[in-house]
DNA sequence: GTTCAAGTGAACGGAGGCGTTCAGATTGTC
DNA sequence: GACAATCTGAACGCCTCCGTTCACTTGAAC
C-alpha cells in the first residue's frame, strides 16, 4: 500500500541537504563536543537555513543523534574482516591484527570513539547503540573466525569469544590507550604488539 | 631564604576554599564537560564567590587544569600494586588482574577518562598529562613486577614491559571499553577474563 | 585598634546560542 | 499558470555565561 515513495504535491525535499546537514554536524560534534556545536555554525557549513535544520530535524539533541546514527551506519561498512583464509595460521592472525589496528587507529575513529564515550555520560543509549553497532558486531565477527579455526583443528579453544577478546586485547595494548590520550603513534611498537599477540596466542591456543 | 612560608600581612588565603572549589570544579568538569560547566555553578557548589575563583585561577581554562592536576595526584595515591609477594605465580597474577580491574572500574575513574580523553581533543597537554601521572606510571611499576618474577626464575619473558601490556590487556578485555560506553557491569565475565588472561599468560611465559 | 589582603555580593557589558516567527523565494507536480 | 510544499534570510525574545568592576566586609598579624 503504502510502500515506496507517496506521491506528494509541492516542492520535494532536498536529500542532498540533509546529507551535508549531517555532516557538517557530524563534523562539528565530534571536533567539538556537543555543548560547544551551535547550530548556526552548522548551519553555515552545510550551506542551509538553520530553521531547515529544526525543520527536519527537531533540536539540537535530535540532529546529534541523527549525525551519531549515520556515522555507525557508516562504521559498519568499513569494518569487514579480512578474508584470510589461506595462509598458516601465524599469517592468518597476524593479518588480523593488522587490519584491526589500522582500523582502529584512524584519527577519525579516534575522535568518534572520544566523543561518544563523552557523551555517553548523559544519553547512555548513545554508548549502548555504539557498542552494539561497532565493537560487539566486531567481537562475535571475530570470535566466529576463531570458532572455524578451532573447528579446523589448528587451534583448541574453550570460550572463542574471550579468545577473541584477548587476542584483540593484546594487538591493542596501551596502544588504544595512548592514541585516545593523544600520544605520538608508534607503529613499531604496535607491530612489536601483534607480533608479540600472536606468539603469546600461539603458544596458548595452537594445537601441536 | 625565600624558603619556607613568607610572612605576609593582611588576611590569610583561605586553603580550604582552594580545595573547596578544586572539588566543585572537578565534580562539575568531569560530569559535563568543560563547555557545559558554569563558573558560577561551581562557585555555588563550593560555597565561595565566583570572584573568589577568579583571583585565585584566573579563568575558566586554568580552573580546568588545576582541577585535573589535583585528580591526577590523588589518581597517583591510588594505584600502589598489590604487595602480594607470596604465594604461587597463578595467585599473585589473579591477585593483580583483580586490582588493576577494581582500580579501572571505580565510576570516578571511568568518568574521569571519558573527560579527559574529550578534553585532549583541544588540549592534548592534558592527555598526555594523564598518561604520564596514570597509565604509563601504572605500566612501569607492574612491568617490574614482571621482571622480577623473570629473575626468581618463576617466568621466562624478553620484553617485560610488553608482557605487562599484555597480562593487562586480557584482563581489561572488553570489559574497560563497555564500562566506558556505558555497559551494565559483568562481574563474572571479569573473573573469567582475569582467569583467562593467567592461564595464556602462564602458557605463554611460565617457566616448567 | 590599626593595617591590609582575602573574600563577598551585586551589578554590568558583551557575547553567543537556542528555538521561533514570518514574509517571501524556490521548485517541483497537476 | 495554479498549487503546495520546501527553503531562505533576517529578525526577535529569552536565556546563560564569561570576566570585570566596585564598594563593602572579614579576619589575621602587629
Amino acid at each position: 500500500m503504502s510502500s515506496g515513495e507517496v506521491k506528494r504535491t509541492g516542492r520535494p525535499t532536498d536529500e542532498a541537504k540533509r546529507e551535508a546537514i549531517l555532516t557538517a554536524a557530524a563534523d562539528s560534534f565530534f571536533a567539538h563536543g556537543f555543548a560547544a556545536s551551535s547550530i548556526e555554525q552548522i548551519a553555515a557549513d552545510a550551506g542551509v537555513s538553520k530553521v531547515t535544520i529544526y525543520n527536519r530535524f527537531g533540536d539540537k539533541r535530535a540532529l546529534f543523534i541523527a549525525a551519531v546514527e549515520r556515522e555507525c551506519e557508516q562504521l559498519r561498512g568499513n569494518l569487514e574482516m579480512p578474508q584470510v583464509a589461506s595462509g598458516n595460521l601465524r599469517d592468518r592472525l597476524t593479518a588480523i591484527g593488522e587490519a584491526m589496528t589500522a582500523f582502529l587507529s584512524r584519527p577519525k575513529m579516534v575522535q568518534f570513539e572520544r566523543r561518544i564515550a563523552a557523551e555517553t555520560e548523559h544519553e547512555s543509549s548513545v554508548g549502548e547503540a555504539f557498542l552494539v553497532a561497532g565493537p560487539w558486531r566486531m567481537k562475535r565477527a571475530f570470535a566466529a573466525l576463531i570458532d572455524a579455526m578451532h573447528e579446523a583443528g589448528d587451534i583448541e579453544v574453550d570460550d572463542p569469544e574471550l579468545a577473541a577478546e584477548q587476542f584483540a586485547s593484546m594487538c591493542k595494548g596501551m596502544g588504544d590507550l595512548e592514541r585516545r590520550f593523544g600520544a605520538a603513534p608508534d607503529p613499531q611498537r604496535n607491530r612489536e604488539r601483534i607480533a608479540g599477540a600472536v606468539e603469546v596466542f600461539c603458544r596458548a591456543y595452537a594445537r601441536d
